[in-house]
RNA sequence: GCGGGGGUGUCCGAGUUGGGUCAAAGGAGACAGGCUUAGGACCUGUUGGCGAAGGCCUGCGUGGGUUCAAGUCCCACCCUCCGCACCA
């Protein structure tokens, strides 16, 4: 372990040293330009973001052997409000926020206190950060490298809002989000102590007329005002008259203020107890109809306006509300309602389900023997109710045009229509209280004149499906869910109030919002490195001099002078970005699929339609033990511990084999360990492999290890070049050692040239995974140059040996059913006769396989045919005999399978299994004698020896 | 609810696009043997059941179906993980 350590202190020193992965523009190579989400700094960085880094890398270090010209660069993403938070936490001593800082990320007591400073712990994380970036070996180009918060980047983004704005991707918008009262802010999920996943939900309200003014109730099924009864009111809560917008509405004092907070204008002009309306009576503005206002104890005045309208056959609530009225008139009592009339009320039925009669929520309120309007199980029954008659439920006459219409068509259309006609209005309200960790109750507030992404715009979203559908995905299945997520995204929220950032520059107020300043910033990155190197201010970087760079815009000269910048620098800055530019390959784990890499296509989309990205990854979500991972909980890995603890290589490795694709990757420590072992034995096989002098015979085992050598490339490469880390590791590293393996078990005298001709490649193949270990078998095998740098293994087909595959396929299955044997007869066998099948057999053999290539085969057909050879036709008999063993292993035979049998031909299968007389020998410990089936040795051997097939040769065991 | 992923042997996990080479890669664990002063290191092998001859039976979430043949195709169902926005 501790020499592994040393080796990769040694490469890594040595890479940045000889500066081998800063990647310049070069007109003589193709380039790819390979990105990783920058991490954000609130914490170390951590084997999960290790994992995605680590793919990155890999495919970087690969795409560089196959000699293109790689840029892989890094950047710390510092803005947005969780930093600020975080030391927000810190200075109010939240212990229970601060001991994993001590204890996982073992900051100390000295910088725990500067902490209160975010710009502090920002700068702390990103260098600890870097540190162990470094050190588990990424192939980075640091001239690049960036914080989000710097001075010179701010200015590219504010470039980036401005031309956004231009084209009318940005605008400012209303819309109701979770508000707190006292904070002052939008409470999203992570802030809130009550309601995690409540968003705000819009009600219908019907205008109902009574006297001068109107009752708006509120409701999610506007279409059953065809069925209403009566109106609900709680008795006992307080209800307002108040002027809004120009209106007279009656609703619960609660709902007055939710009002207000929704932009409209509320005046209230009095104040009563529910009880003071009930009996009075009210329009139903869709047929004119006069109702009673009924006391429901139900209703909930917290809950929209407060005001309910009465369904009774559709919904369950009101019914039971209704019959509870109606079996106890006394309760009715002290209200000024008519007894009679209630008693009359009968439900009104207006929609037809199936499997239900007229009233569905009677039927239903039976079947789940709801007692009275305040038991739970009312809440159920309208649950599922609303359900089947949303999905099923088809319209009556009674409900004039939209008669015949199932609900779900016909809701939206029905919603716009009665708003046209003054009929509804709406509102917003939580369907569930919310609490802000602040413990205040969370309202809905429509915030006015916030700063959007227009991500609803039809246009923008089809020009960014195309994008998508252009460049490739990785795997492949990520492909619907990005397309779909693209239909879904509706407007964002681009800018805030608080935290890090860079203010948008025609609104310095606001500040651009961390998901939204991510975006196209890879274009900063090719241009960075000369802002840095010539010392470029961030003044200087006008959105004219971006302009340039991006778009070629402007006099050259001009563009110089007016900044300051040298025409060469801009000129050497333009063909950067050009170079670089469209991205190649940006991956990350699935949870930034619905957000940040589908901005970054739309924003790619919007300001570089010309450079578009080729390629996005997905991978998984890191667990760790099986269980997510939680800094909270102490089940948190940094990747600093675990290169501490196993090294670069090894941790790069077990990452790399925990997963592809979209599963997510575990991360077991065991496994980890086991990782480490094997790249030690790895190390010590290559180290005596190039040490050793030996055997230099060949055979086809040999031949055998080469070609098997070709398809373990071709598999790695392909592999490679579509992301499947997993597979490709996997075969880099184990199926190369397990071919190994079987070579050694198979050879007396191992050939050390073929061992070094294969480890060649073999340590080239591995060393996108573990690159430290494979530099130093490469200088050991003396090597000149760096394998990072050295050319990628191709495959070669001339290196294919078919023959030599299949011949080791024989001795395969002759091991295998010798062993089969043995096991059944539990014999320990003397002495081991093998019979290969005689040479009319594989005539035959073979003449089956061609006739099964282009069609199905049948016994006559196959018979007629070798009839017409005059050898087998002496053997009529036994061929026949064999001629029926041998078709359907002919029509079931894999047509590739066929094809290399038929290419190998006639094999001299006594040769092939004296050649492994002495491998037999050592497996079984008995006496081998191989034989053809025609030169039998012993008589009553005679009976086995016939049924020898091609490559199935006859066992006699004694 | 909507959308996406997934259910394979003791466990993890390939295989499913284009059905046959699949009792099913690879790894882990377990077992046996070797190396060794020793080893949680390494090397070799075994690892569904049955079997006195290379075979048979069971089997890839559940239930049906298509086919000479299904882990792979079709239908229905069950389970599970993830995302669902003012936030990284």
């Amino acid at each position: 372990m501790e020499i592994l350590r040393q080796i990769e202190e040694k490469w890594r020193e040595a890479w940045e040293r000889e500066k081998i992965f800063a990647a310049d523009p070069d007109s003589n190579r193709e380039k790819r330009f390979i990105t990783f989400p920058y991490s954000y700094v609130n914490g170390p960085f951590h084997v999960g973001h290790a994992f995605t880094a680590t793919r990155v890398d890999a495919y970087a270090r690969f795409k560089r052997m196959q000699g293109y010209n790689v840029l892989f660069p890094w950047a710390w993403h510092w803005t947005g409000q969780t930093i600020a938070g975080a030391s927000e936490r810190v200075k109010l001593g939240d212990e229970e926020f601060i001991r994993p800082l001590r204890e996982i990320d073992g900051v100390s007591e000295d910088d725990l206190k500067r902490f209160i400073d975010p710009a502090y712990m920002a700068s702390y994380y990103t260098n600890e950060n870097r540190e162990t970036v470094r050190r588990a070996g990424f192939s980075i180009d640091w001239r690049r490298e960036f914080r989000t918060a710097s001075p010179t980047f701010n200015k590219f983004i504010e470039w980036q809002y401005q031309r956004l704005r231009e084209k009318g991707y940005v605008a400012k918008g209303t819309h109701p989000v979770v508000w707190c009262p006292h904070c002052e802010s939008p409470t999203g999920d992570h802030d809130r102590q009550e309601g995690v996943g409540v968003s705000p939900e819009e009600y219908t309200l019907i205008k109902f007329r009574i006297d001068d003014a109107y009752l708006p109730a509120a409701t999610f099924r506007p279409e059953t005002i065809y069925g209403v009864t009566n109106m609900w009111i709680h008795p006992d809560a307080t209800y307002v008259k108040a002027d809004v917008d120009g209106e007279q509405w009656i609703v619960s004092e609660k709902a007055a203020g939710k009002l207000k907070e929704q932009n409209r204008k509320v005046e209230i002009t009095s104040r009563f107890k529910g009880r003071e309306i009930i009996g009075k009576r009210f329009i139903n503005p869709i047929n004119d109809n006069e109702l009673p206002i009924l006391p429901g104890w139900f209703v909930s005045p917290d809950h929209a306006t407060g005001v309910v309208y009465s369904v009774p056959a559709h919904a369950p609530y009101d019914w039971v509300a209704l019959r509870d009225l109606q079996e106890k008139p006394e309760s009715l009592k002290e209200f000024n309602v008519d007894t009679d009339e209630v008693r009359s009320i009968r439900p009104i039925s207006m929609i037809e389900v199936e499997g239900f009669g007229d009233f569905p929520a009677v039927e239903i309120v039976e079947q789940l023997r709801v007692k009275d309007q305040s038991d739970p199980k009312a809440e159920e029954a309208t649950k599922l109710l609303y359900k089947k008659e949303f999905h099923g439920g088809i319209l009556k006459e009674i409900c004039g045009k939209y008669a015949g219409s199932r609900v779900y068509e016909v809701k939206d259309r029905l919603i716009e229509d009665f708003k046209k006609k003054s009929i509804a209005d709406s509102m917003y309200d939580l369907p569930q209280p919310v609490t802000c960790r602040c413990l205040t109750p969370c309202i809905v507030k429509i915030l006015e004149g916030q700063w959007f992404l227009r991500y609803s715009d039809e246009v923008w979203k089809e020009k960014t499906r195309t994008a998508l559908r252009k460049a490739l995905v990785y795997p492949e299945s990520a492909m619907q869910w990005f397309l779909n997520i693209i239909d879904w995204l509706r407007d964002w929220a681009c800018a805030r109030k608080t935290g890090l950032g860079t203010p948008l520059p025609w609104s310095p107020d606001w500040m651009v919002e961390t998901l939204s300043d991510s975006t196209v910033y890879m274009a900063f990155y090719t241009i960075n490195k000369h802002i840095k190197e010539h010392n470029i201010k961030p003044e200087q970087l006008t959105p004219l001099v971006f302009d340039h760079i991006f778009y070629g815009k402007g006099n050259l000269e001009g563009v110089a002078e007016e900044s300051g910048i040298s025409s060469q620098e801009l000129k050497d800055m333009r063909r950067e970005f050009l170079y670089w530019y469209p991205v190649d390959l940006r991956n990350s784990a699935k949870e930034l699929v619905p957000n940040h890499l589908t901005f970054f296509l739309f924003h790619h989309t919007a300001l570089f339609p010309e450079h578009l990205p080729r390629a996005i990854g997905v991978n998984g979500w890191l667990m760790l033990e099986g269980e997510k991972m939680s800094k909270s909980k102490g089940n948190f890995a940094t990747l600093r511990g675990a290169l501490g603890e196993y090294g670069a290589d090894a941790t790069r490795c077990a990452l790399l084999l925990c997963a592809e694709g979209m599963d997510d990757p575990d991360w077991r420590r065991e496994n980890v360990r086991d990782v480490g072992n094997k790249l030690e034995s790895f190390y010590n096989l290559a180290k005596s492999t190039f040490e050793s002098e030996g055997a230099t015979e060949r055979d086809h085992l040999e031949e055998w290890l080469i070609s098997t050598l070709q398809h373990r490339i071709r598999k790695v490469t392909e592999s490679m070049e579509t992301l499947k880390t997993r597979t490709a590791i996997e075969n880099a590293f184990y199926e190369i050692w397990n071919d190994i393996r079987w070579y050694r078990r198979r050879k007396e005298k191992i050939n050390t040239e073929t061992q070094k001709q294969i480890l060649e490649v073999w340590t080239r193949l591995f060393a996108p995974f573990a690159p430290h270990i494979c530099e130093e078998i490469w200088s050991k095998m003396g090597k000149e140059g760096f394998i990072s740098l050295a050319e990628w293994p191709e495959h070669d087909e001339d290196k294919v040996n078919i023959r030599a595959e299949e011949t080791e396929e024989l001795v395969k299955n002759v091991l295998e059913d010798t062993s089969n044997i043995l096991r059944a007869t539990k014999m320990v066998p003397k002495r081991i006769y093998y019979y290969s099948a005689s040479p009319w057999k594989w005539k035959a053999y073979l003449k089956a396989l061609e006739q099964s290539l282009s069609k199905k085969i049948d016994l006559s057909s196959l018979m007629k045919d070798l009839m017409k050879d005059p050898e087998l036709k002496k053997a009529a008999r036994e061929v026949a005999k064999f001629a029926r063993q041998i078709v359907d292993e002919a029509n079931r035979m894999p047509d590739d399978k066929r094809r290399r049998e038929l290419q190998v031909g006639a094999m001299n299968e006594t040769q092939a299994l004296k050649q492994a007389q002495h491998f037999f020998e050592r497996e079984f410990d008995a006496e081998i004698y191989a034989h053809s089936e025609d030169d039998r040795q012993h008589e009553d051997h005679k009976k086995r020896a016939e049924s020898a097939r091609p490559y199935r040769p006859a066992i006699y065991i004694e």
